[in-house]
DNA sequence: TCGGTTCCCCTTTTT
DNA sequence: GGGGAACCGA
């Protein structure tokens, strides 16, 4: 297959300029992850070496659908990418490097739940208010100063800082910033932020780690790089820093992270960091109508802050995009569930095409409960994954126990669970001891008798039985899980409910080990097509940054799905609901504060009429449970904001509505802060637009490097394997890395057909043939 | 210490 | 409307 008669003109030029820094801006639907994976598939076509590619994302089901669609170009080659979310990646790095920072290879990934425990236990030890210093407002203050690289010592000794905190009423926030750090150090475990800023540090104390990199990553790829934060881009300005071959793909309209210090910063501080750079644009729009695309673009252009670009489309003009009202959220529901079985009806298209949109993961209720009435299958991403369920988090919180014994969040967890007779008075004295020597609780719940515990044989028992589960590390995953979730009671308490509810639970277990089994026995071959067994501590890795996306099943391939617009980036589908157009709830309430929030919903808006190919539904509803209590809404301003003439506003909206002026959403009572901050499209003046961003100009001297491609690190480039399928046993075969061996059986047949050849000093290695370049030796 | 009940807060958005 | 924490009685 030629990929690249495949690509337009833009498009191909990205993809062919592998060297020197790049910057692609890509608008909505206009190829992007097309140009991401023809680009890394030529440079593996052109002899780069796949190990040398780093190639970064944001989730790891943009990963995943990048790996599989490289593979398909260039085969097996994509295994070996350094292909992953900014997180995992440099989880991979952090667990190599782990003794120059002084955590155990094992280290523990506190999700924000963990997080949060813990700022609550720290608040609560410091006698504070917890009305006062509530987890998830301090956990957001430390992650904002996280991703700016600042740490509390840093933190501490900026008086700003300190100033700002006493004025809001939280002059201990810094204390308990450096506090949480030494917890989460003591336990041996990181948190998100903690993955990033740990790689900077390593790669900023450890000048040779760093140089490793550098020389290893030759080639550099960040998707959606308007999301990267401070700490991200100051990882990978560093890693690239040697070869300078980084390429950044990204969209300014649809950044939609700021809230999680994203900043557009990133794009403009390029060119000062690479002033090389060769500026690529994809304004072709494949994926949507003309409707759809001028629509958002009728949005769009009302933000302030952009980089001048225009997308447009040669596709049909397309239907107009429907819009409607309900009156209640559970009406909204049945709507757009009624409206999807309508048009399957009419049209013959799969439930899989249909994906319903929303701000908030609460909005998923009233459409899941429609669509269960009328039978129409469907899926959720996001909101409370498999892994967040509590018994699913009991039982995992055993194996980070087991793994990583200074785990004190998880140890927290199932400490009493089932119950073993560990009260809150033996925690609270647990937790004293444990700060008062600067230990860990597991430390301490070893010399429990040592510090005149009162349950002190308790805990020696709970000791001994995490110890035994230990001396299994080194089995099969599955084996491991089992034996702990039948020996600590866990799997007996669950089974002994015979609630409809508890049932479920046990059921979840169930799946979970299941899922445990299959990771166990589904051989995993290293790059010299070795077979390895999997333990649990390589389980645990697998998902500590895994959100249930990743979990697809089978049986969910037609599915209507339903997620928040967040969820939804870099995906299409062809018909497509936005739901809860009303203000405080989109834009939300939270983000009314500012221009440059409200921007940012804005562009969430974007993002989500631009995931729609074929058809765009959006609604609202004038009224809407919140908290259990009904609360009247006004429909969102961003419904005016659509030019009028790619809508089709069904029924009567509004009294008002044949007056231009309010286009039929205004409520009868106008909101005056709207009024006064917000005027309507038609009152808007020209010079509205004056302080934009500098537009991004393509620099004149573009001329493509022609610069020798990189051959690969210490492998003969020259070496090829011979056709291994008629492969004697006794036969004498050459490996690349191992020298000649002798084959002692096969077994197996096609991908999964396999050898155990004993290449003498090296030792017997079992080798899946399809993956292993052999030579047949002769004689 | 445990289990059941009430009560309270919650809601952005995610790795 | 729902989950988790706090509270209370045994």
């Amino acid at each position: 297959m030629d990929y690249l008669e495949l690509l337009n003109e833009s498009q191909r030029a990205a993809v062919v300029q592998m060297d020197g820094p790049v910057m692609i801006i890509a608008g909505a639907g206009s190829g992007k992850t097309r140009v991401l994976t023809y680009r890394i598939a030529h440079m593996i076509k052109n002899g780069v070496d796949p190990f040398s590619i780093l190639s970064l994302t944001f989730t790891n089901k943009a990963a995943k659908e990048m790996r599989d669609r490289i593979y398909k170009v260039v085969g097996g080659d994509a295994r070996n990418l350094w292909m992953g979310t900014f997180h995992s990646i440099f989880s991979r790095i952090l667990r190599i490097e782990h003794d120059k920072i002084g955590y155990p290879r094992n280290f523990t990934i506190y999700d924000s739940d963990d997080s949060k425990s813990l700022i609550k236990s720290i608040v609560n030890e410091m006698k504070l208010d917890d009305k006062m210093y509530k987890p998830s407002a301090i956990l957001n203050r430390i992650s904002a100063a996280k991703n700016a690289l600042v740490k509390s010592a840093e933190y501490n000794s900026n008086d700003e800082n300190t100033q700002y905190d006493e004025s809001s009423g939280k002059p201990k926030f810094g204390q308990i910033f450096s506090t949480y750090e030494q917890r989460c150090f003591r336990a041996g475990a990181m948190d998100f932020d903690d993955l990033l800023i740990k790689t900077y540090e390593l790669f900023h104390n450890f000048p040779d780690v760093v140089n490793k990199y550098q020389h290893q990553f030759k080639y550099i790829m960040v998707d959606e790089f308007q999301d990267t934060n401070h700490a991200q881009y100051a990882i990978i300005r560093k890693l690239a820093k040697v070869h300078e071959n980084i390429a950044i793909v990204g969209d300014d309209a649809q950044s939609i992270y700021a809230f999680r210090g994203a900043t557009i910063k990133n794009i403009l501080n390029f060119h000062n960091d690479f002033p090389d750079t060769k500026v690529f644009k994809l304004e072709e729009n494949y994926r949507s109508t003309k409707t759809i695309v001028n629509a958002a673009n009728s949005i769009i252009s009302q933000n302030k802050d952009q980089i001048q670009k225009k997308i447009f489309t040669s596709n049909e003009v397309g239907e107009r995009i429907r819009v409607f009202r309900a009156l209640t959220d559970n009406e909204e529901g049945k709507m757009v569930a009624s409206s999807i079985f309508q048009e399957k009806m009419n049209t013959h298209i799969m439930n899989r095409d249909f994906a319903i949109l929303y701000r908030t993961n609460a909005q998923s209720r009233a459409m899941e409960e429609a669509l269960r009435k009328i039978n129409i299958p469907y899926k959720i991403y996001g909101g409370l994954s498999f892994y967040q369920r509590k018994e699913v988090k009991d039982l995992i919180a055993y194996f980070r126990v087991v793994i990583n014994p200074s785990d004190e969040e998880a140890l927290k967890r199932i400490i009493n669970f089932p119950a073993r007779g560990i009260g809150k008075t033996s925690l609270d004295h647990l937790a004293v001891l444990a700060n008062q020597h600067q230990k860990t609780w597991f430390e301490i719940m070893e010399s429990a008798h040592q510090y005149g515990l009162k349950s002190a044989g308790t805990l020696a028992d709970f000791v001994m039985m995490i110890r035994s589960f230990q001396t299994m590390l080194n089995k099969q995953a599955y084996d491991v899980a089992m034996h702990v979730a039948k020996q600590s009671g866990l799997l007996k308490n669950l089974y002994e409910d015979k609630t409809v509810e508890g049932i479920a639970r046990y059921e979840n277990i169930e799946e979970l080990l299941n899922g445990i089994k299959e990771f166990s026995i589904d051989n995993i071959v290293d790059e010299d097509g070795v077979v390895k067994a999997r333990t649990l501590p390589e389980y645990m890795q697998d998902i500590a940054l895994l959100t249930d996306a990743d979990k697809e099943k089978d049986e969910d391939f037609d599915k209507v799905s339903l997620m928040t617009i967040h969820a939804a980036k870099g995906l299409e589908f062809k018909n497509i609901y936005v739901v809860g157009l009303e203000e405080n709830l989109f834009p939300s309430q939270m983000s009314m504060n500012s221009r440059s929030e409200l921007e940012e919903e804005r562009r969430l808006f974007y993002v989500a009429l631009t995931r729609a190919m074929k058809k765009l539904t959006l609604s609202f509803s004038t009224s809407r449970f919140k908290f259990g209590t009904m609360i009247s809404c006004e429909p969102s301003r961003f419904l005016q904001e659509i030019e009028p003439q790619y809508l089709n506003i069904e029924g009567i909206l509004n009294p008002g509505y044949s007056d231009p002026a309010n286009r039929g959403y205004r409520q009868e009572s106008p909101n005056k802060f709207y009024e006064k901050k917000y005027p309507s499209r038609n009152q808007k003046s020209a010079n509205d637009k004056t302080e934009k961003l500098p537009p991004v100009v393509i620099p004149k001297n573009f001329k493509p490097i022609n610069r020798a491609t990189a051959a690969p690190q210490n492998i003969d480039p020259n070496f090829i394997g011979d056709d291994t399928s008629n492969m004697q046993v006794g036969q004498k075969v050459e490996h690349q890395r191992f020298g000649t061996g002798t084959v002692l059986t096969i077994e197996g047949t096609a991908d999964s057909r396999k050898a155990n050849i004993d290449f003498g000093p090296i030792g017997k290695k079992m080798i899946v043939l399809k993956f292993a370049k052999l030579k047949i030796v002769n004689g």
